[in-house]
DNA sequence: CTCTATATGTCAGTTTCCTTACATGTCACA
DNA sequence: TGTGACATGTAAGGAAACTGACATATAGAG
């Protein structure tokens, strides 16, 4: 019998549905979700992106995309002009608040990612991240 | 500067993300979505498992769970006795066209899982699928 | 210049899943 | 015996995501 590699897709989804949950647990008093925390990140990675090109970023549709920014607008933590300079896409950018809460949101997400990653070397987290970009690579197109 | 792992925890979100994708989109011919083909794959594996556990190993409520066997007996492809002989939980077991359902899903599904792989030698699939599993032995408890 | 293709934002409706809460059944144990 | 802890099923309501559709703005082809 070949060696059947035992349901790689669906320990994928155990180890990201498993992160998640704990990601939401550690960000809960920040009154942060993972999607949001997710965009924020984005966002100071890329300031001033469009709500669609953020949507594709954290893997959700650009009408949720939206939505979760003008909650995250009402509470100060990003803004957006209300009409564009230029095309129909309206760049958003975080303000200061928003800045600092992605910053303390941070520390508490690392912290989960560092003790999901406590258990391997180095060489084998870099085998991990290769392994996923390959899926990756092999699934996109 | 610490050589940091280029964001396991987002690069697990994005792999997975994708792998749903392909599989619903691949499952889409047979009106299977992949929480019901996940359902139906674990049934078979455990015949006569509760809803609660089938819950948790699909990583559902068990609320949501109830209401997918509800819609999966509505098409014979599940089948539950009314009443328990022993204690509340109700076994659930699939039916012949559940399982003939399922093994075509199961062609489609490995079909999209190879694809996944496909980039991979046997030494790197063993060693994603064992960071993965570290990943969740460190995450659970 | 005109017209098509593409990308963005938005509205409406639906689906899916979750949270909260409660009733029921079993088991361990005092 | 009976009582508390635990697991299961179920109901009701809400939150978050998706799909489909449409208007608008830009760029490019003809």
């Amino acid at each position: 019998m070949v060696n059947t590699p035992p349901q790689v897709g669906y320990m994928l989804k155990q180890a990201q549905s498993l992160l998640h949950f704990r990601m939401e647990e550690a960000l809960r008093p920040l009154q942060l979700t993972v999607s949001q925390y997710s965009c924020l990140h984005h966002l100071r990675r890329e300031p001033g992106i469009s709500a669609a090109a953020l949507a594709r970023a954290t893997f959700v549709t650009r009408q949720s995309m939206n939505a979760m920014l003008q909650q995250l607008i009402d509470r100060d933590l990003v803004a957006r002009p209300s009409r564009a300079e230029s095309g129909r896409a309206l760049p958003a950018l975080l303000t200061d608040a928003g800045a600092d809460a992605l910053e303390a949101a941070e520390k508490l997400v690392d912290g989960v990612e560092h003790r999901m990653l406590e258990g391997l070397s180095g060489n084998e987290s870099a085998a991990l991240a290769r392994g996923l970009a390959a899926c990756v690579g092999a699934l996109e197109g």
